[in-house]
DNA sequence: CAGGATCCGTAAGGATACTG
DNA sequence: CAGTATCCTTACGGATCCTG
């Protein structure tokens, strides 16, 4: 996040790599498929927030990693920091239409996932089960 | 990916956590988010493919990261895996049922990413130029 | 309060060599 | 051909302490 350039494949020298049809969705995930940034968004498309609700509504997220992925997602026009010059400071985030507009394709994937979500968990239980049988409790 | 057993949000020791409103989404994206799995899926949306197939079309991939990721969709059962006994070996990837679903929110995402690149570049180069004003050509 | 600065461990992923 | 096995580098992210 501190500072990834490349489009999601890294050259080993040869400059002619192509993914199937360079792949805008990897795109999207290289900005937005990292730990935090969604769980941020998600948040902020319920409400402008400001970073210490942030900080407390995503449980887990270091301050550092809030910081980081705010300013990333800033940076890239999806959200909006709007600084108070009051004390103590307050800085509210918010998303920006553009941002806004991301919630949909990602709400489908959200569908999606509650959809699925049992057919892959016992896809993998069966998946397992076949190559570390265990016969007994153990 | 080799053994990610997490939902997405690392405890630190007390085990409340609680992310927004515990958001599939953020599953989803932990086992399809890393750098190799949507262009994989993509792929096997077109056609099936054998191994040799995929590691020339997806290029950068390395033979351990394409075999990991084959790995890991196979076992989420988002793919299939057929190894024909010929000599030499051919094996056939393709996507099931379940990973076919998958190609409709990805697209979603696709469809967003090829609308608002520009909107991203556009809002990333005001950003760098705002804190890194650089007046001269150097 | 809203971060910035450091230090550090882990895990993702690349390169290479080898095998059924 | 379709992988395995190993080694090694880096980048991601957590913890902690400090500041305007």
């Amino acid at each position: 996040m501190t500072s990834r350039a490349h489009t999601g494949v890294r050259s080993t020298g040869h400059t002619d790599e192509r993914a199937p049809e360079d792949c805008p969705v990897r795109e999207v995930l290289d900005r937005v498929g990292d730990k935090w940034s969604v769980l941020v968004i998600v948040m902020l498309g319920r409400r402008t927030h400001r970073y210490s609700e942030l900080h407390r509504a995503i449980d887990g997220i270091s301050q550092r990693m809030l910081t980081l992925t705010l300013r990333a997602l800033v940076r890239d026009g999806l959200v909006d920091r709007t600084a108070h010059a009051t004390v103590p400071p307050r800085v509210d985030y918010a998303l920006t239409d553009l941002g806004r507009t991301l919630l949909e394709p990602l709400n489908a994937l959200d569908r999606w996932a509650i959809l699925h979500r049992d057919d892959i968990r016992a896809a993998r239980e069966r998946h397992d089960r076949a190559r570390d049988p265990r016969p007994d409790g153990t």
